[in-house]
DNA sequence: GAGTGGTCTAGACCACAAT
DNA sequence: TTGTGGTCTAGACCACTCC
């Protein structure tokens, strides 16, 4: 049986947890090698099965282990170098930089929705969805051009909101909880409109993020951020 | 007690999972509210305790709800609007868009390190560091130009690789597993030379990845990834 | 058929919070 | 003191895989 070491108190599942993860990282268990069982581990640790289940099962969770119902548990294939990028609210994000955070509404209104942007709603063609296009300023430096339709079936006091106290993104977020999201990055070449807003020339590209986002089974607003190259980029690493 | 739907085979656990999530959706709980305890959830459900317990503590995991012990289990606050993008190796990518993936080697040398790729791989100036720029194609449409400097120090082995057989993610994940990575997404012009081996023309602009790994304490190796904005874009969802 | 994981039970003891 | 979550037990039955 495995030894219990003097005074750690940590819950068993944990000890398990943490013994499974140390025989991967001294390469004693490969990718793709069978571990041992349920049963084998709560003898070895003197447990019961249900308690190795709970270390196997939040291990598998975190895809460090792969578990076949009749066949065994594996080591999961090393995780392939991929990396996240969080995106955040640009408000939130450049007062996190101690920077001073300014918008400016450029454009408020009801406009019939066009083919393409039905279609994106989900809704029938030729109905009326809100615009707003907002510019963000860094330091009274314009960072993101905000381009977005919302859903007036999920946001109908929109064209009454004061931009100037509150962002889009938090009235949304507070009349249409969040329950799903489409995005897309790409690079861009501004429109002459843009570029003007963004106080940049036109034969500089912008870094585009696109998002859509859901809210009670319906499509709430599709925006599409532009920043300035040569101002922005995403970063993240771990 | 709970009814059990006729015809759901849903593990006990599952139900009592998604009875809260409705909840939660449909607003009967909100932010902050205490939901049922574990005992009232098992009693409703005609479960055992730790089965409700699982249901929680796994909603938990996942931030939708908090649990404090001696007090009760709360809606969590909505999550921020923050979404996740994740970064692949583009092999992989292509591969599994079903699409054929082929690399082609342009340029593999020894160079000495500049100045500012020396500091970037906290190295000595002067010293010598591994160069590689490889075209990646996704059904022989250049999708990517992977301009690659990599640390001798971690991966003597690289002037000798096939390029063919193996790309220089899959080498670098072999010889110097990763412990941390730093990254950063950017709209850039492309170079005459990196517009050439993409075919797209000077005008159009470029997404790049920039992306710096770390093994064993040390910077393992520092790429540039160049992809066509017209054929590329990160993208996801949840 | 033997071994595996997936789920569940009906208890238990503990630490902690509210009262 | 009562109620909560955190953990654990020693069984159980099932579906599945492998031989």
């Amino acid at each position: 049986m495995h030894p219990v070491i003097e005074g750690d108190e940590r819950p068993a599942f944990k000890r398990i947890k943490a013994h499974v993860l140390s025989q991967i990282q001294a390469g004693v268990w490969k990718e793709g090698d069978a571990i041992p069982s349920e049963q084998a581990l709560a003898s070895e640790f003197g447990v019961a099965r249900m308690t190795a289940n709970r270390a196997l099962r939040e291990l598998s969770d975190d895809r460090i282990l792969v578990r076949v119902q009749g066949s065994g548990t594996f080591v999961a294939q090393q995780k392939f170098q991929s990396t996240l990028v969080e995106i955040h609210s640009i408000a939130e994000e450049v007062q996190a930089r101690g920077h001073a955070h300014r918008s400016e509404l450029q454009r408020l209104e009801r406009v019939k929705a066009s083919d393409s942007l039905a279609a994106e709603f989900e809704l029938g063609a030729g109905k009326a969805v809100f615009h707003s296009l907002v510019v963000h300023y860094e330091n009274e430096l314009p960072i993101q051009v905000e381009d977005r339709f919302v859903n007036p079936a999920l946001a109908s006091e929109y064209m009454q909101l004061d931009f100037s106290k509150t962002t889009a993104n938090e009235y949304l977020m507070r009349v249409a909880p969040l329950s799903g999201v489409r995005y897309c990055i790409e690079a861009r070449m501004p429109t002459p409109e843009i570029a003007t807003m963004l106080h940049i020339d036109g034969g500089q590209p912008c870094l585009v993020l696109r998002r859509k986002t859901l809210s009670r089974g319906q499509v709430a607003s599709v925006a599409m951020l532009w920043h300035p190259a040569n101002r922005y980029q995403f970063t993240g690493g771990f």
